[in-house]
DNA sequence: CTGAAAGCGCTAACAT
DNA sequence: ATGTTAGCGCTTTCAG
């Protein structure tokens, strides 16, 4: 019914082709496109009329390089494949919904020098804020941070000085809240299975929790197993009947995330194993889709949702009050026993003579 | 060391300040930081060196304004939490890696209407293509995308018409294949076990081509079970405790992903069924973190991550050899029997008469 | 309430 | 190999 032209003039609308269509001003039919009070209804109508007829979709590029203003939120995160970030991704994106921000995500492989470059680009495109996981960064991209005149929210882990804000749980106390519900459940030959990137430093450091929470109670680590690749059931189950077959006296066995501990749980049902009993076994994560399985694995919620959404509203609180100071959240993760702990404590001495 | 100020003036560096801090001219200096070839070695060291210690960072903003072009490409997908999405955004990534486009990601829930504002944001910002999930689409989304003058990839489904490019597999035809397997299996009382969404297409379509293939073996779906919610293995074993409480005769249980097939096998498993001989079950996705289980499930899988990929090459090309006209790749899904089909024929007649 | 002028930071297109 | 000029499409600022 309109007399679309084929448009064979593959030119993108201006302004300026609104302007024309509706005899305004390219300036008042600005005003009108960013919803400002100060225009008279019928002009307002006569302009958006328009502007749908044409079809036209504003350029941000030029708004943005204009007014200075950029409602993008860079967000730099190690993986997808992960399950976890998604969920604080889900969080984030909640989050900005009703703030007029958009989240921007990016993706590094868990490679630092990677995540530098992702930074790069998206720095470049001057973000209203970054919200990135770890504390862990290359020099030059704690650099760009720090010199980037944006808040910036580093997400996951609390374990370390941040660079502006932070919003995470301590995974090296995560580790020891796991050692100490270890212990004191009674159990003592304790074998640890995770994975071997190196930078995990999230993975790492909750061993690190778990190895000094053993020591305190005079406990050390009785096997390591370790892994590369994506996790997957199929990984726990392999790694679970390696450490068992090389350590059949381990009588806890500890996963550095849930996914490798459900393969694990499996295929220890599977042995027939008396869990929690003679065997314990914990994961980390709090995924929920797990629930399901013959028995609920222990672990300890990492609180990835709320994270992306704290964060986010760090980003979006920043544009009211002006630069505040770095916000430093530190949530208190949730161990829950699940069913491959055992509750009774047991009250058998840790060491030396008769160890449960 | 170096004399750093306290950069107390928080304005961005611009190409103008890296110009006057090493003596050579804006457009030199542009140059040198596009890397293009015609500046002398001299120059282009010294002015490395000079944005390098100023900590200069490009304003892609305004470059993009000037010359038109944005390296972005537009992401547009339902879901982050259904861990589909992700192993196609992992695909997308990679092939973008070394192209110098970036990818960008929006998420809607499932919603047209947040797919319409989601694209109309992200079109704001010019980007050189989009990928979006589906071809269902508003018609103001539709609009849209046809009148961007960019390449425009539909991924997923191919059940339908597509405004550029696709690519995908045809739901419908994975029902059929299914249907096929299952019944040539000997299956004949099915039930399907599915998400209630109403605006998840494709296991819509999944479900009509099930239906379709089997009402060409003169067979209907014996039972229907529908959820909401994310999928997750607690959804699935409670599905599949009411599906056969209410009907317990029947011999096949078909589930429209994986995840909640994997609960339904577990439940199975726990209830003694003999699986694959008294019950067969099937998912689908491929989802191949799920090995592992006692039982390998039978499912169809969707080359999620080959679908990623080959979408971003078909956005990659197009720069180079300037506007060809959509392309159309249907890939072919591979059904996995698994363990939970039975192989050996069975010669039993499927209805009243013979209409095989 | 509406319009005109200037310029955001960069790059294309031309000089030199 | 380097510099100069103009302008990308919008918004800010200031006049009406």
């Amino acid at each position: 019914m309109t007399q679309h032209r084929p448009n064979e003039l593959r030119r993108p609308l201006t302004l300026r082709d609104v302007s024309e269509a509706c005899g305004v001003s390219e300036m008042t039919v600005s005003r009108v496109l960013r919803n400002r009070a100060d225009v008279s209804p019928a002009t307002r109508e006569k302009v958006l009329a328009a502007a749908r007829a044409l079809g036209y979709v504003p350029n941000k590029i030029a708004g943005a390089l204009a007014s200075q203003q950029v409602n993008l939120v860079a967000v730099i995160v190690p993986s997808l494949s992960n399950l976890v970030f998604p969920e604080v991704l889900s969080g984030i994106s909640a989050a900005l919904e009703e703030t007029g921000l958009q989240p921007v995500f990016g993706v590094t492989n868990y490679s630092p020098d990677r995540e530098e470059t992702v930074l790069y680009e998206m720095l470049s495109w001057r973000p209203s804020g970054v919200i990135l996981a770890g504390l862990e960064h290359t020099p030059a991209a704690r650099a760009m941070l720090e010199s980037a005149g944006i808040p910036v929210v580093e997400i996951m882990d609390t374990d370390g000085p941040a660079i502006d804000s932070v919003v995470g749980i301590s995974h090296r106390a995560a580790g020891r809240q796991m050692a100490d519900a270890i212990v004191s459940a009674g159990y003592r030959r304790i074998g640890f299975l995770g994975t071997k990137m190196p930078d995990d430093h999230r993975a790492r450091k909750r061993m690190d929790g778990l190895v000094e929470g053993l020591a305190a109670h005079g406990l050390e680590l009785a096997a390591t197993e370790f892994y590369s690749g994506g996790s997957a059931l199929q990984k726990g189950r392999e790694m679970t009947k390696a450490i068992l077959t090389r350590q059949p006296d381990l009588d806890f066995l500890y996963f550095s995330n849930d996914m490798i501990g459900a393969g694990g749980l499996l295929e220890a049902i599977e042995q027939g194993l008396d869990i929690p009993g003679k065997l314990g076994m914990a994961g980390f994560n709090g995924l929920n889709f797990l629930a399901g399985l013959p028995l609920r694995l222990a672990t300890i919620d990492a609180c990835r949702r709320e994270i992306g959404e704290r964060a986010a509203g760090i980003i979006a609180g920043r544009g009211t009050d002006g630069l505040v100071g770095g916000v430093r959240i530190e949530l208190t993760p949730r161990l829950d026993p699940g069913d491959t702990i055992r509750r009774q404590q047991v009250q058998a001495p840790v060491s030396g003579a008769a160890s449960s």
